[in-house]
DNA sequence: GTAACATTTCGTCAATTCGCGAAATGACAG
DNA sequence: CTGTCATTTCGCGAATTGACGAAATGTTAC
């Protein structure tokens, strides 16, 4: 629990998480793999169901060997809040954190319209 | 022209351009701060309007000194295309690009629900 | 138990980055 | 042209990071 979820990933880390190449694609991926539920036949209800992180890896590198690098980047994803992973059987399968990508979301479409001019007036009387 | 607007700043560049705290708090301040357009009282329209980057020094450092610092983060939100810089006198004002901004946006909030579960179909035969 | 598989952690190295002070550049006033 | 102000570029040192292979961990099958 220490390290899977952190309870308020400051915005800077995600940013940072997102801001490296072969992190984006990997957040990509998810993105466009991973369900946030699936419902099985069953009508059991998966909270994740996601590709594995050898698929990761494989999707990624190409190759079929697992590579730690992809590894690490999955625990900085993780660690910034965007990505989750949950053991089944031998493998982890990894889904996006679809709450901190809207946050994240909210966070820039708010932006404030930029009327108060006068933001600087308080402090910062050095330049004229 | 050649590093003041790319043409197509890629998204790793603009997240890994906010994923530093100190740019983002520039970014944060320059957002609540800027008006895209102003129209002035003589009926002029102003493309941007902002702070110098003497008073975003002031309001981040909180020294009146103007820091190099600073000046190479605003540099990389530039090149991010994030921000733009446009010299008036012997200022230079700093504004946000809401276009980019926008692009950003859409792209994190365009999530696909991840319904093609067979994404990793073709490739990646290795894992069971 | 041991073996095989999936993944993570560790150690190392090259490369990048952040912050800083000093020097350089650009703009304007006199 | 000279001086001054606002800002950027340069050089440097310390810290961080990305990639990689090797070793360790956790899970299931036998």
């Amino acid at each position: 629990m220490s390290d899977q979820l952190p309870i308020f990933p400051d915005r800077a880390a995600m940013f940072k998480a997102l801001g490296e190449p072969t992190r984006l694609r990997i957040f990509d991926f998810l993105r466009s793999c991973c369900g946030p539920v699936a419902v099985e036949e069953t009508g059991d209800v998966r909270t994740v169901t996601g590709p594995t992180v050898g698929e990761v890896c494989c999707h990624i590198t190409g190759a079929e060997r697992i590579n730690s690098t992809i590894s690490e980047h999955l625990k900085e994803l993780r660690l910034a809040g965007l990505i989750t992973t949950e053991r089944r059987g031998k493998n982890m399968i990894c889904g996006v954190n679809r709450v901190a990508l809207a946050a994240l979301v909210e966070y820039l479409a708010d932006s404030p319209t930029g009327e108060n001019e006068g933001c600087c007036g308080d402090e910062c009387e050095a330049q004229s």
